[in-house]
DNA sequence: TTTTAGCACTCATATTAATTGAGTGCTAAA
DNA sequence: TTTAGCACTCAATTAATATGAGTGCTAAAA
């Protein structure tokens, strides 16, 4: 006779039966037999008794079985519920750590290069595709403009943000203006749009143009061309790297869904969308309220070590395309602002705790880089 | 009993058989067997007379059998002559005619969008992949510098050439200068350095580091900064679109193909070196002999009619991850001068007169477009 | 009450065999 | 020189069979 189990203890049970089958179904890719989970775990029971645990599991959506004589695969939800609490988090392997570091310290020289190195080191330690997304340009506060004659009635318009990025477009003037002419003209915009985010500034430009005095015709000509570029300019930055890499893995047979997931690299603007989402969830500046009414029919998206990494998995997330993979993110920042959203994409069938690592490991790199490099 | 039939009639079947096998296999993607040759093609022959011509085409490498009960297919060699002599140019459809001028008129505003919108229409037109590559920066020809202070020690270059692109960067100083000073260092520069392409320009900027006198010390710090940084912009840079389109090709079933296919369109600059090939070979201004010289183990590339479209069928181009693909490039020009090159990468098993047409008609929009908008 | 051995049942996967038919190559007659 | 006729080849399809991994259930053991 053995004495009764009390719920927790089954619960217990349950977790550890869940976590042995992720790792194993994450290591061969093949659905996991009660007897090798019998077998290969410290629980001591028999197959028929783990059957029994991965019935209930099964009951409540947490495993799934391909047809009947297979054995279980975790579902989304099993996922999740390994993320959320059964993972256990370990730092990436010294040696790569190490050749991170080293990336950094000697490859990247300039701050321009820093983003598409990253996507590369990202993409190339998971094997998977690695991103890193500027953000929008507009939110960015103005702190230079200049405004420089070349050839006839073309100018070229600098602007430079505070966080030392600098943009850059040539506009056609009704004018000929002089050298000296721009220059007092450009001071004058500066002096009233230095400070606002391009955004703002944009505003303010074009609000110029209605309110305009007669000695401003020129500048509100100017100003005019200026709003409307920056709005060319406005779209965030996406880099991706090892997009092929997703060609090579076991996991995507299936011709039609390859094809829709490379629409999706294609289309950056819906992969933006995805991560400018994951950006405004970005704990840094938000206030809590709005987030949880935002999400709270979603499940919690937090690791319990690493509290910047989102992970979101599967159908997690709206995107058709992306139903069967999950996406690993973090932000990083500058001068404690968050400015940008990088992470991998890869299959839900993926080593989670290596990879949030990672990107949790790159994203203190990058702040470490921009921190190092700033230049306010 | 039969008159004989002389050289000229044997090889006029030979090449009206090729055209129709060409034409039947580009439509249909499968071995086309002798029997629906000789029923569908106007020339009165039997089956057996038909396989007796196809023997001949085997034995001369221009049709080849997949396996013994199957029908013939192109070869390399045999696509080679289908498109250097049996193929019937044809103009694109009047509505894609149109839609594509459209494009360029209404949609175009930019120089700017010219590139990425123009590898965009290819795409979706050919439904295969479309590229639009500009020149090395480094053969352009400069024609403004600007130096602009930014905050400390951090000066702003803005580099113009005379096809009216700009190139922008921040570099350190280890002094700090004054806007002025700064505008007569520009000034002395642009005074040497005006109308050398961007490779002399570097060149020239690092020699005068060693020639500095004294007096020039100021310049030549910063001449090494601009001279070093030149370097980073003389990639040529590479538009691409409709990568995505290849995957849906029925001809592309093997995975592993797939992947090189990918790995390619990553790593541009693979493809960029390929494609800086095809416009070196560009007729505008190279002597006839050189050209000769390079190319004269391999095979024609030009169709008779329009002879600036390059094609380039499967193993042709010695790449091996394009050894199943054909690329069809032409170049396009500015004021007389060529200045990149643009086309489309397809499976070999495709339409050759419509795309040839189709890559033809582009790059005229493109010079029109270019020709318009020129600022010199 | 919990665990487990035992066994029947299911179903994906692999193997083998048999069939089909499209298309060829060859030959001999027209 | 052309073609009808025919044997031959071989990929592709279909069917039949076997295998075995893994489950669900039950009844006995702990």
């Amino acid at each position: 006779m053995v004495r009764a189990l009390n719920f927790d203890e089954q619960e217990q049970r349950k977790k550890k039966v869940l976590q042995f089958l992720v790792h194993e179904y994450v290591r061969t890719g093949k659905p996991v037999a009660s007897k090798s989970i019998a077998q290969s775990s410290r629980l001591g029971l028999s197959p028929a008794s783990i059957r029994h645990v991965l019935f209930e599991l099964e009951r409540d959506e947490i495993v799934m079985h391909p047809h009947t004589s297979a054995g279980r695969v975790p579902t989304d939800k099993g996922y999740r519920m390994y993320v959320d609490s059964l993972i256990d988090l370990q730092r990436l392997a010294v040696q790569e750590e190490t050749r991170i570091r080293s990336e950094y310290d000697r490859r990247i020289r300039e701050i321009e290069d820093v983003l598409t190195h990253t996507s590369r080191i990202l993409s190339s330690i998971s094997h998977y595709t690695g991103f890193v997304m500027t953000p929008k340009f507009e939110r960015n506060i103005l702190s230079h403009l200049e405004l420089i004659p070349i050839g006839e009635r073309r100018v070229l318009v600098a602007m430079i943000t505070e966080s030392g990025l600098s943009k850059n477009f040539v506009i056609n003037t009704q004018l000929n203006l002089s050298r000296e002419r721009l220059y007092s003209i450009a001071k004058i915009m500066i002096a009233s749009l230095k400070g606002l985010t391009l955004q703002e500034a944009q505003l303010k430009l074009v609000q110029s143009i209605e309110s305009a005095e007669q000695e401003y015709r020129e500048i509100s000509s100017l100003a005019k061309e200026i709003g409307q570029e920056i709005r060319k300019f406005s779209d965030s930055e996406l880099y991706m790297d090892g997009a092929s890499n997703i060609l090579s893995l076991p996991d995507f047979t299936n011709t039609t869904e390859l094809h829709d997931l490379f629409r999706i690299m294609e289309e950056k603007q819906l992969l933006t969308n995805i991560l400018t989402d994951e950006f405004s969830d970005a704990p840094a500046n938000a206030e809590p309220k709005k987030q949880s009414k935002k999400k709270e029919h979603l499940p919690s998206t937090r690791a319990q070590a690493t509290p910047h990494v989102h992970v979101r998995i599967g159908a997690e997330h709206p995107v058709k395309e992306l139903q069967n993979l999950s996406l690993i993110t973090t932000t990083y920042k500058l001068s404690d602002q968050t400015v940008g959203v990088l992470g991998i994409l890869g299959p839900k069938r993926m080593e989670y705790s290596k990879m949030i690592a990672l990107v949790d490991y790159i994203s203190q790199m990058v702040n470490q880089f921009l921190e190092k490099h700033d230049s306010k």
